[in-house]
DNA sequence: GTCTATAGTCCGATAGAC
DNA sequence: GTCTATCGGACTATAGAC
């Protein structure tokens, strides 16, 4: 073995297409994304993209699993450790990370739009996504105001979430903490849940 | 003129061409839908559906020019004159229409995160719209209890209302006015909202 | 690993017959 | 008003040279 970190052109090369479909799909949609465009992003031929990633649907599934380790699980699945783990700090979490990745917000909610299709090749991913979302967060034990459910915060939570990110990729400038700050305000208002957010 | 009804083949004819593109509008988007698609769903060739719509964007402007007149304006215009609105209550009309309407909610999830790209032929339509729904909600007098910011929580029950949609597309079978109501416990919790919705 | 070449299909749009 | 025919181009994918 000569070299220390292996196959370092390859990676690069990945890294590349990653980078490129996750913008492309963003803003042009699965549909709307041709291999050409990926192709001459990274300069390439289709042929040789092809050689990366096998299919257009393969493009797809490397976007959507080199992303799913490396953020879903990572955020709420850290807090069921926490001694007094509140809800609207989990969301202020993930809400900061997504600001800092506004072509990844971008291209999950293109994607997840498109695949509202059964016949989408990512419908079933985005069907998952959301039970598993929903379903982690409530596996911990949330520090909540009496008379307060859970499920229906945290559904109506992610919702709103979702929502409001469209509303800041659409007008560029925009401060994803600050507008979800005023979300926070609604959702969690002050004399019922003083001292739980 | 011999006809009461004047044109009446034609106005099939363009019906059917409106309902073919909401449909695959939602199911493909903008740019997943081919001209081709239209005129086998209406029984046309290409050339026959351009005849009535000029060019694909034609077909886009047709169907947002269509809805808009019909919907948009007259849901929350007509509160102005209502003594005492509340907020929680016309937003569950919204959603009551919406909820009898999942292919026209569909195209316009589908066609609004497709749209975030300012390239988009529609970006400019759902920049407006989104301006628009907030500015005519705010210069209503709403009957909220105190301390609340009017435009706060119309922004988050906006963005919730798009985020609940999306669910409700997703996975289907769901009612979407049940799905509502948790939303709505979770928005306008009930010792503070007591009297206001 | 990357290329060229090509197969085969589909695209939006136009011209012109009927 | 609807058709056929056609243009020029884009698409995914494969085969095979280097």
């Amino acid at each position: 073995m000569s070299s220390t970190s292996p196959t370092t052109q390859t990676d690069d090369r990945r890294n590349a297409i990653i980078e490129a479909t996750v913008e492309s799909f963003g803003k042009l949609g699965y549909y709307g994304t041709s291999l050409q465009r990926i192709a001459t992003e990274v300069g390439l031929t289709k042929a040789g993209v092809l050689h990366y990633v096998g299919s257009k649907e393969g493009l797809l599934s490397l976007v959507l699993s080199e992303v799913y380790d490396k953020e879903t699980v990572a955020l709420t699945a850290g807090m069921v450790t926490e001694e007094r783990p509140l809800i609207p700090d989990m969301l202020r979490r993930v809400v900061a990370v997504n600001a800092k990745r506004p072509s990844l917000v971008h291209m999950f909610s293109t994607l997840s739009a498109e695949a509202l299709d059964p016949d989408h090749p990512a419908h079933a991913y985005f069907a998952d996504r959301e039970r598993q979302t929903v379903a982690n967060a409530q596996n911990i034990n949330w520090f909540v105001p009496d008379n307060v459910n859970v499920e229906h915060i945290l559904q109506a939570s992610f919702a709103m979430m979702d929502g409001i990110q469209l509303r800041w990729l659409r007008s560029p400038g925009q401060d994803l903490n600050a507008m979800w700050a005023d979300c926070e305000a609604a959702l969690f208002p002050l004399p019922q849940w003083n001292g739980y957010r």
